[in-house]
DNA sequence: ATGATACTCGAACGCCTGTTCTGTGTCAAG
DNA sequence: CTTGACACAGAACAGGCGTTCGAGTATCAT
């Protein structure tokens, strides 16, 4: 005598239903919830009912099912496929400061102090965040490696780069560290800055030159301008 | 009469196996494995043993796991917890020609043209990827936004700007597509650059001004530096 | 020797979970 | 009215899977 029935196509307040718990339990527990997990918060009262459901979420392209694997079901669209590799933020980067450099106990007593979250379909090479670290950069001193203040930069850590790398390099003869390109010539160093329109700076063997990672990627998180 | 033993502490050579398994495990198949497939893809035949190993590998940090749950284990470290978003990439901007707009078909039959996933932790607003947008740019027109070729831009369409946004603006009297911070004033524009050295430009309100999107992020993989 | 520690096996127990089968009420088309 | 698709319930079945227990072996310090 009562009976909300939905009609040939569309979504269903149920299916709706069920996505959205699939995809709140996913959030809260890590893994998808089963199915009579579903059917319980879903006011479903028979497991054959969700695994009705289901079938037609899966149909519909809404979902992916693993059959016969316990909660093998994942939402498709977003939260999609790829997976991320979380990088360490180690702190700031500006002139005339050293930068912090990625202790060397290996990869584990892991502080989450910290970090950023990248799409691995992101990284440009395998580097699959191993041992990558973060900086933000603070004062508008990179602007010539057309980095801003505010942005985070993606490094790995390296004492030696090949030509074209872009690095982060410690003058301390100048006390400043810097973004550039590095070049190797006849008896110097070449530090080409990003901007094509800037002239390089060139930096004599003699000269201390620490090279403290090379980056691989810039972010910047663009809010405001304030001026 | 044959036995590699690990003495004491750190990872041994079963507790990275089995953590390089469950990662590649995870790859393929979207979700954990269970013991049973551990053990038997790194040559245990107990499921006691994988379980005397998931408790440790538990301990020191470099596994979660929801026990009683079928294949309730997660690594710690990289691919962690947070879900990210996937944006559309819908093709270059470069000065001298219209970029493109997001059309109106909604989310659904959603072509994987190309896109590029973002860590959802990354973005500013709650602006969670619902329409949002993905450019290349093209050219090294931008620079004085501080975006190079070959960056990648995240914006949100829209066609008003508030004081402050970085816009993406089709000058049409200029023929020029432009990234700029968008200012109303008296009876003008101001577009500011996001270079402090450089000048704004302004653009007197009788001019057209197309704008196009508000830029919400900037991603630059850095690869190599042609010179 | 002896005991402690680390590691490994195999089997059994029992809950968890997806699947399947039978049955019921609703509604629209024939 | 009959028929059939559709939405749903409930129960039972069969594996999947984590857990636990008893027992055996190797290494090492005492």
């Amino acid at each position: 005598m009562m009976m909300m029935v939905r009609k040939s196509k569309g979504l269903g307040e149920r299916h709706q239903k069920i996505l959205e718990f699939i995809a709140s339990y996913q959030r809260e527990h890590k893994h998808p919830p089963s199915i009579r997990e579903i059917g319980l918060h879903c006011d479903i009262s028979s497991t054959s009912v969700v695994n009705y459901y289901l079938d037609q979420l899966e149909k519909s392209g809404h979902l992916e099912r693993d059959r016969k694997i316990s909660r093998g079901m994942r939402l498709t669209g977003n939260t999609p496929l790829g997976d991320m590799l979380r990088v360490q933020m180690l702190g700031v980067i500006q002139a005339g400061e050293p930068i912090p450099v990625p202790t060397n106990d290996s990869f584990s007593s892991f502080t989450p102090d910290d970090s950023v979250e990248i799409a691995a379909s992101l990284m440009p090479s395998k580097e699959k965040g191993k041992e990558l670290f973060a900086l933000k950069v603070q004062g508008d001193s990179m602007i010539d490696a057309m980095v801003n203040d505010g942005d985070i930069i993606i490094l790995k850590p390296t004492q030696e780069a090949s030509n074209g790398d872009m690095v982060a390099v410690w003058l301390s003869e100048r006390n400043e560290t810097t973004l550039k390109f590095f070049f190797k010539e006849k008896d110097k160093y070449r530090l080409q800055p990003a901007n094509p329109t800037m002239k390089p700076i060139y930096v004599d063997k003699k000269e201390s030159l620490e090279i403290k990672g090379k980056v691989v990627m810039v972010i910047r998180k663009v809010e405001r301008y304030n001026s």
